[in-house]
RNA sequence: GGGCGCUUAGCUCAGCUGGUUCAGAGCACCUCGUUUACACCGAGGGGGUCGGGGGUUCGAAUCCCUCAGCGCCCA
């Protein structure tokens, strides 16, 4: 049979994975007879495209799944969508105004069943993608956010929290989106450096031939001034106590106010006051009682309480202000200024507006208690355990949570307002007309009377109760799903939705499920590029991911993902990385091919792979209790590392070269029995990584019964392992690299047969490796002696002098000057050691271990300064 | 402005409660190699006074202070 000699992962990928769906190995039920293993996808959003973030999270959820499986968990992973009201409705938005439709032009149904057709078009792709990631989801499961379960959970909880008293309607300052018009939370504002003017615009002071000036970033809302403010103890205003203003344009007279809010330091120390929108300004106004004139519209535009530039933008109104005071002589000068100025998440080129709200809030303070203590004493876990500090101080600083959105795409509230103020809720208008009723005290009220709030609830209201949604734990808390697989066992995400969503999800399980909603919490880093800048569209640094998986292999892009992503740290994605794991699928599929090329004889085995095979056994379990630790810890890249060497270096590079029989010679039966055996252990350990090129190799390198496959194969368990010998095989190691060593700085041929004579009190140490050191490093004959050796080169392991001789490639000033150097190096080691050993106060200080320690090293230094020497 | 964190080899990072194995890994680099698994390879090698300064200690990459630079979160 001959097989390539590169691995082609395009025609396994496919193949193997329709063999699992077809098997049904990614479903779980509950049973009862196996500990359960659950993660709860973090739910993509229907507008997403597969990208390296996803690629990330999603390889270290099934990394985490398929170790799980194999341990004999029940593992179940949950994969779904989430709905995004406002990208999704943006999105849709979109694509009616190119079919030339306006969304005033719908009705809510209507609009609705436009949504809905998109995201059955568009909601799956993603989940798709992660297919050729090779993510082994329960697809079964598939979760989508407005799915009646959530969606009625959602209700109930809005029902639940309004009974106590956890949310209420208000006015108050909120963050406005003006592109997508609708408030968004505080967490959905991204700040960011802006360069900007400063400008000084003087005001006519009532009554007199006075001005006073004001600094303000934003001019244009001027317009809508109420007062100006000064600090009381700002000598340089205190002529202005109680006088009065008349603000430019609009000629309003407005009153001069006193705060130490204000700041003497910025600006001119003299504070323009605008309560509708700039959220200080608001607590001032209701500090100081102001009059509030709301000059914007929803879209940000100029309205008529403005008096100008009605219609305009807020940024053209800007400019065109800023002319017209320069032009009256109001404007003083503009300086420079770069600050902060929030935008929309999901809108970037849009600044959020302060507005003046009537909103939903959820009361914040009154939920956070036991999801702070439940983090802060490690009841969930986070790793790396440094986000529990951002987490707490969120938390102890919590503000209340507007969540309802001016869209209609997401779950509507179920809220119904009647008569002047009267609101009630209910799942139904019948539920919520009794409410009304009895509150109103009013039994003539019927549901015409009822008018329903048309707002929805912000996205991460409904997220935020997946854990318990998704299996139905609302409406049956007693059902047999929600008993066994609640709480899931952790939560991998990324650490910039820490409040959005952990933080949140937290909360709702502890008021609404039985239990914490996750035992831990992996956090990843974000991917960035090789300039650390965030991956994004419109820098055109993403790279395409379904491209590289095409290039790389899932196999080969999932180890570049992991290796260089140590939990939490950001992720600097280099495409050399998924090479690398591309190699390292080709090397293991060449160790493969090799073992598949032997011709297998009656024969008896080659000492040198007994010898090997006692090595592997015990290296493979030292490697295995480090990886189980590293996994446990969840240092995944490490494990992978661990993997990798325990492949490449320990596997390929030594025991196939042990085994390997001389050119066209066949090997043994057991040799080969061994070998297979080993590659089974490695392809089990390999799994959660690779699980595409391991599945294969399982499946080829001996006979398979029907439901024998590796993913869910038993993963190993550790065997005990014998730490002297492998001490005693790494010198042997020491030994070839040395012999290797002297060929090439020597210019010796591989090919060139070389003695090897040891010096030793104790030759019976190698003995059971000669046969090894022949094969490895090309040697035809090792004698024992009890002299040094001419015209060789020599090293020394261990107290144990090693002779190569040279001959003709011999160069005995070479030999000499490096022994020289040595015994240098030695003695001045040994000064160092002697001055620490005769330090009273180290000798009767540190631990007794540690001064045995100093003098065994100062003995090993002499005794090989005593062996140079003789050399000399 | 408030808070958190980072600075170790060219790059990305590991180094837990100070003391064998403490200066490490991978990649990159250099030398040699068209050996019969793999050049997506093999063998070998070089490279860091652990950001600067100060302190605690018999002993500090590891603890404390300070300075500098960087990053993030929150206002």
């Amino acid at each position: 049979m001959s097989i390539s000699t590169k691995y082609n992962p395009a025609e396994v990928e496919g193949k193997i994975y329709q063999e699992w769906l077809d098997k049904g190995f990614f479903h779980s039920e509950p049973n009862p007879d196996k500990e359960p293993y659950t993660i709860l996808i973090p739910p993509p959003n229907v507008t997403g495209l597969l990208h390296m973030g996803h690629m990330l999270n999603n390889t270290i959820q099934d990394v985490l799944i398929r170790k799980a499986r194999m341990e004999g968990k029940e593992a179940c992973w949950i994969p779904g969508t989430d709905h995004a009201s406002i990208a999704t409705e943006a999105k849709v938005v979109g694509m009616l105004r190119e079919q030339g439709i306006k969304k005033s032009d719908l009705t809510r149904e209507e609009f609705l069943s436009h949504a809905w057709e998109w995201k059955e078009k568009y909601g799956g792709i993603i989940l798709n993608q992660l297919q050729r990631l090779g993510a082994s989801c329960d697809w079964d499961r598939t979760f989508f956010t407005m799915d009646k379960k959530n969606s009625d959970a959602v209700e109930e909880v809005f029902i639940s929290y309004f009974k106590k008293g956890l949310v209420y309607r208000d006015y108050k300052m909120v963050n406005w989106d003006p592109t997508a018009q609708t408030t968004i939370s505080n967490e959905e504002v991204i700040y960011r450096d802006v360069d900007a003017a400063l400008y000084h615009v003087k005001y006519a002071i009532e009554g007199s031939d006075e001005f006073v000036t004001i600094a303000t970033t934003r001019p244009e809302t001027i317009l809508g001034d109420t007062a100006i403010c000064i600090n009381p103890d700002d000598e340089r205003y205190t002529h202005l106590q109680g006088k009065k203003a008349i603000v430019p344009l609009v000629n309003r007279v407005i009153p001069i106010i006193e705060d130490d809010y204000v700041d003497i330091e910025f600006g001119t120390g003299c504070l323009k006051v605008t309560p509708a929108h700039d959220t200080n300004d608001y607590d001032l106004g209701q500090k100081h009682n102001l009059e509030t004139i709301d000059i914007l519209n929803d879209d940000g535009t100029l309205n008529e309480n403005a008096q100008f530039y009605i219609g305009e933008t807020r940024e053209s109104a800007r400019k065109l202000i800023s002319k017209e005071l320069k032009s009256l002589g109001h404007l003083v000068k503009t300086e420079n200024l770069r600050h902060k100025v929030g935008f929309s998440e999901r809108n970037p080129d849009t600044a959020i507006e302060p507005k003046l709200s009537l909103q939903w809030f959820v009361d914040m303070q009154k939920l956070v208690t036991p999801a702070l203590e439940n983090v802060m004493n490690d009841h969930i876990e986070f790793f790396p355990e440094k986000f529990k500090n951002t987490y707490r101080h969120w938390l102890e600083n919590i503000k209340d949570w507007p969540i309802s959105r001016q869209l209609w795409w997401g779950q509507q509230i179920p809220a119904y307002y009647y008569g002047e103020n009267g609101v009630a809720v209910g799942k139904t208008p019948e539920e919520a007309l009794q409410m009304a009723q009895k509150d109103s005290g009013n039994p003539a009220l019927t549901i015409n009377d009822l008018k329903r709030d048309e707002d929805v609830v912000d996205t991460w209201f409904s997220s935020a109760l997946l854990p318990i949604s998704v299996f139905d734990g609302f409406k049956n808390p007693d059902n047999a799903e929600y008993k066994y697989y609640y709480p899931t066992q952790v939560l991998v995400t990324g650490w910039d939705i820490i409040f959005f969503w952990v933080a949140r999800m937290i909360i709702s399980g502890y008021e609404f499920g039985k239990d914490k909603p996750f035992e831990k919490v992996y956090f990843t880093g974000m991917v960035r590029d090789l300039q650390r800048r965030k991956m994004s569209k419109s820098l055109g640094n993403s790279p395409d991911a379904l491209g590289l998986l095409d290039q790389y292999g899932a196999d080969g892009v999932r180890v570049g993902m992991l290796l260089s992503s140590a939990a939490g740290n950001d992720l600097l994605f280099d495409e050399k990385l998924c090479e690398q794991g591309r190699n390292f699928s080709n090397k293991i599929w060449n160790a493969f091919r090799l073992i598949q090329s032997w011709e297998v004889k009656d024969i008896p085995q080659d000492p040198a792979a007994a010898v090997a095979a006692a090595w592997f056994e015990n290296r493979f379990n030292e490697a295995l209790e480090e990886i189980n630790d590293l996994f446990t810890k969840f240092r995944l890249s490490e494990a992978l590392m661990a993997t990798y060497k325990l492949v490449w270096d320990d596997f390929c590079s030594w025991y196939l070269e042990m085994i390997k029989p001389a050119y066209q010679q066949p090997t043994d039966q057991k040799t080969i029995d061994q070998a297979i055996g080993f590659i089974e252990q490695l392809m089990r350990v390999l799994h959660p990584f690779m699980p595409f090129i391991s599945e294969e190799i399982w499946k080829n390198v001996k006979e398979r019964t029907e439901n024998d496959y590796l993913i869910v194969a038993e993963w190993p368990t550790i065997a005990p392992f014998k730490k002297e010998e492998l001490q005693l095989t790494s010198e042997v190691f020491e030994i070839i690299s040395n012999i290797r060593n002297v060929r090439n700085s020597s210019g010796i041929s591989p090919k060139t047969t070389l003695q090897l004579s040891v010096k030793t009190d104790n030759s019976s140490r190698y003995k059971a490796f000669e046969v090894v050191i022949k094969k490895l490093a090309n040697v035809d004959s090792i004698e024992y002696a009890n002299h040094k050796v001419e015209n060789a080169s020599s090293f020394i392991i261990n107290r144990n002098e090693f002779f190569v001789p040279l001959g003709d490639h011999a160069d005995a000033e070479d030999q000499k000057e490096d022994a020289i150097k040595e015994i240098g190096r030695l003695k001045g080691f040994i000064v160092g050691i002697d001055k620490k050993l005769s330090n009273e106060k180290f000798v009767n200080n540190a631990p007794e271990q540690v001064i045995a320690m100093e003098r065994k090293k100062k003995a090993d230094a002499e005794a090989k300064i005593a062996i140079l020497e003789a050399q000399l």
